[in-house]
DNA sequence: ATTATCTATAGATCTATAGATAATGC
DNA sequence: ATTATCTATAGATCTATAGATAATGC
């Protein structure tokens, strides 16, 4: 329906709408927020400037879905596991950070990159920053619950849950790891399973768990 | 000496290009890179936007300098610890965390931020990427000479460094916490010093040192 | 008639250079 | 004479809207 394109539709199956919001995680991550222009992600998405117009108000829109995906899985996760009373809270714990850690480096591109853009700022993304302070919060429910936080001041748990937090974003600026060439293979860069539970055990030791306790509560 | 500025300067006392500088490091960070124009450069510093050129080549310049700026501390103390033998290495290590700590999160504005910038993967930052990457390097040398890494086989000890690196960079994101307003208060968030000693326990948490065994290579 | 797309463009930038100017120093 | 600064501007963008157009559906 409707008039033709002047290029041929890209062929991956997706619609106008998901197609610019990959150009969107390429080109915002690779070339920058600012710096990437609405006639790039249109060309990108195979279609031209105006037509983007038709599918979303403007960059902002495309950032603030992107943000979303990368905390809402996660989001979901926490509140599914501290539903799960009958597990240890390490167990619960670590399988969060794992999944979350994974979450934050799959992917062909560092999403994480965009929570630092100063635009993110903005009144409009205020739901973002809530769903990750929801997460975060889980995180610290769920370390208040181990055994070696049991007995913890809160001062000093809210310290704890800080870092924790932390670490699992930190993994955001290790993703990048070798800094991104815009012209390298785009590939989906599959995070080394290895690292992605040294990253949950990391997090245990963090909580406090000693370090011969740790093997019990890997799911993986 | 020169033609008179068509504005009063600024009363900082700093130089020309340290002026620059300063508003690079406000600009950059609270407005983003890319958004940041030579116009808003250099009339922060108190001169007319052509004016800039007479001090810098134009922002590139002023990033490289900033960036460096995080680094190269740090890896001075690195390796003045490195060479400080008689010192258990957990100590040296928790020193070395807790000052890289209070660096990356010191300072009014998150110069971390700018690690992500895509065009940091420039060839012109090489220089930055190979201190960062001698920094990283000296954290895994000090990191294999405590005692619970002694014994590693050097893949595990390699994931160690690296997430025990991850934390540390991490606080970048976390020293961000409540999102930054280009509108708040400017003034130099100082670090909460039982925040960067958290941090610095957490990094020997992570080096496998049991949690009574900490508190003897806290030094402050 | 409806819709997805196109072409064209007004208005608003922004960067980097060319060349003028107003001080001081010799 | 030297220098730090200025003013002015060419050339190159980029965004968002207005209005045309080429399909399909009824």
């Amino acid at each position: 329906m409707g008039r033709p394109r002047a290029e041929q539709r890209p062929e991956s199956g997706l619609s106008a709408r998901e197609e610019l919001l990959a150009a969107a995680a390429e080109l915002f991550t690779t070339r920058g927020y600012t710096a990437t222009t609405t006639r790039a992600l249109a060309e990108r998405a195979g279609m031209r400037q105006a037509s983007m117009y038709h599918y979303v108000g403007g960059k902002e829109d495309l950032l603030a879905e992107l943000l979303d995906g990368t905390v809402t899985p996660s989001l979901r996760l926490a509140r599914r596991l501290l539903a799960e009373t009958a597990r240890p809270a390490e167990a619960r714990l670590w399988e969060l950070c794992r999944s979350d850690a994974e979450l934050l480096c799959a992917g062909p591109y560092n999403l994480g990159a965009l929570y630092l853009l100063p635009e993110v700022a903005a009144p409009r993304f205020a739901p973002f920053h809530e769903a990750r302070a929801a997460l975060k919060s889980a995180y610290a429910d769920l370390l208040a619950r181990t055994a070696p936080c049991a007995d913890l001041p809160p001062p000093a748990l809210a310290l704890r849950a800080d870092l924790l937090f932390t670490l699992i974003e930190g993994l955001i600026l290790a993703h990048r790891g070798t800094p991104p060439s815009p012209d390298a293979a785009p590939g989906p860069t599959a995070p080394d399973p290895a690292f992605l539970s040294a990253a949950a055990d990391a997090a245990l030791r963090i909580a406090g768990v000693a370090d011969d306790a740790l093997s019990a509560f890997r799911s993986l």
